[in-house]
RNA sequence: GGAGGGAUGGGUGAGUGGUUGAAACCGGCGGUCUUGAAAACCGUUAGCCCCGAAAGGGGCUCGGGGGUUCGAAUCCCUCUCCCUCCGCCA
């Protein structure tokens, strides 16, 4: 959420930083409705402080015994007036809310102006897509007949998008996840945390899931409860409505879980394979930081993200999104792209992103700065450390040999018991 | 699921209708003292919003929402969360 003074302030600059990202019209009576709830507001809060003065009038008097009968019927007709001016300034105040929720961040001066996509820009490659000296199979055939991934089981107990992984590729999600957490505690100095899958609405309002976006959450019937889309939301949330002393910052924390997500409006996108899943499971990075050193630690949280995909071996590269691809809360944001032989070029694997004070403001989060010890909001950011489904998949294929086996990577190896190997598995599946 | 008890500022915790935005203590900050520190003592220390160029003034906020009243931390309704006991349960 954008601060309403600033919105105010700031009102051409903010207009033009939207239509970047194209959004446009959203701030269409902005000043005539902020003008309006002013008007008002001044007018309901004179009458209050006449209200109050009278009131304590009442009181003396009452106290020494006299008539305050006169004083009382005036106070019951301005009462009346004061409800109207309340209600007035209210909806207003209503009517501004509602807009300020569901603008977008602004995107940061360094962030590359564009429509969509298209024009997001590389900034650097790391390892070489591998030259197949054999037609590589994608995973959605690798997988199954490996015997360690069944989509048909999967449609059965639950519906489309769902995957069903047994032995060593039950083995290999698993392995994965405590890798990666591994990595980042032990190399990296992030606080491991497991957090509930489940969270309310007011959690999902404080990171920007809510209220604009409830369409992609899945939720429990008839209760408050949400499945996450992403650790990000209960771990930058943790810490919502309190008051961190600065020298605490910053505070990096990593979870794994699975991740739940509608994925309405995704009909016909990748329905092949594990790219595209109701759930997946994900190392999720989140960091709380100072206004001053969250560009800092974007790049460096990119670079651990990175860090896992290095250590596996897998060539990826980092674009920075621009304006037009930018998410809902996120001020800047590198993706990182991992190479997949079955799609013949680079797929999102991690998403990092600076939100600045954006989630930090509808989440409440602040910190005591210096001496005299006033309040300011933090900054928030996250990112994947990363995606494990996608990891999954891209070790199959990109690690794949022509007799159907698959190479396991070297540094994930004692996660597996050893297993240097992945061939067709003899259980049931 | 049943019965009861709670939620107050950075923290602990007083306060049951009228100068209480809130005692006291702890913590923080500034100062006195000290070579320095500690101790002691003195002072200071919530957030948001509105008017104003500023100085300053005003409003709102005692878990959330609604109500009673001239006036609510205090009374009523409701929701959420926490605690204790019983029941059930991985």
């Amino acid at each position: 959420m954008l601060d309403l003074g600033y919105v105010r302030q700031n009102l051409e600059l903010v207009r033009r930083k939207l239509n970047d990202r194209g959004v446009s019209g959203l701030l269409a009576d902005f000043e005539t409705v902020d003008n309006e709830r002013r008007k008002y507001l001044v007018e309901a809060e004179r009458r209050k402080a006449r209200r109050n003065q009278v009131s304590g009038e009442i009181a003396v008097l009452k106290k020494q015994g006299g008539d305050a009968a006169s004083l009382v019927a005036e106070m019951k007709l301005l009462g009346a007036e004061i409800d109207d001016f309340d209600r007035e300034a209210a909806a207003r105040d209503q009517t501004l809310r509602a807009v300020l929720e569901r603008i977008p961040n602004l995107p940061h001066e360094s962030v590359p102006v564009g429509k969509s996509a298209e024009e997001n820009v590389e900034i650097r490659r790391w390892g070489e897509p591998r030259q197949f000296e054999f037609e590589p199979k994608p995973h959605w055939e690798l997988g199954p007949s490996l015997g360690i991934l069944d989509f048909d089981r999967a449609a059965k107990i639950a519906g489309a998008r769902f995957a069903v992984y047994a032995g060593v590729g039950a083995q290999l999600e698993r392995a994965l996840a405590n890798f990666m957490l591994d990595v980042h505690t032990r190399e990296h100095g992030y606080t491991e945390i497991f957090p509930p899958f489940i969270v309310n609405s007011a959690t999902l309002f404080g990171t920007g899931q809510l209220p604009k976006f409830k369409e992609d959450l899945f939720k429990l019937e008839g209760s408050d409860y949400w499945l996450i889309p992403t650790a990000e939301v209960p771990l930058t949330n943790l810490y919502a409505g309190e008051v961190l002393l600065e020298e605490s910052l910053p505070i990096k924390l990593c979870a794994w879980t699975a991740c739940f997500r509608s994925e309405a409006g995704s009909y016909g996108k990748d329905t092949r394979g594990l790219i595209r899943q109701h759930q997946f499971q994900k190392v999720e990075l989140v960091k709380l930081t100072s206004p001053e050193s969250s560009y800092d630690e974007l790049e460096s949280l990119t670079r651990d993200a990175g860090r896992v995909l290095e250590l596996l071996g897998l060539p990826y590269r980092v674009v920075a999104l621009s304006t037009g691809d930018l998410g809902f809360s996120s001020a800047k944001t590198y993706d990182l792209e991992v190479w997949l032989p079955s799609s013949e070029g680079y797929r999102e694997i991690s998403s990092c992103s600076n939100c600045e004070a954006f989630q930090a403001r509808r989440a409440n989060i602040r910190i005591r700065r210096g001496k005299g010890g006033k309040t300011a909001l933090l900054h928030t950011l996250n990112g994947s450390g990363v995606a494990i489904g996608r990891t999954w998949l891209a070790i199959i294929e990109n690690c794949q040999e022509s007799d159907g086996s698959v190479r396991v990577p070297e540094v994930l190896q004692p996660y597996l018991g050893g297993l240097q190997k992945i061939i067709p598995q003899t259980h049931h599946l």
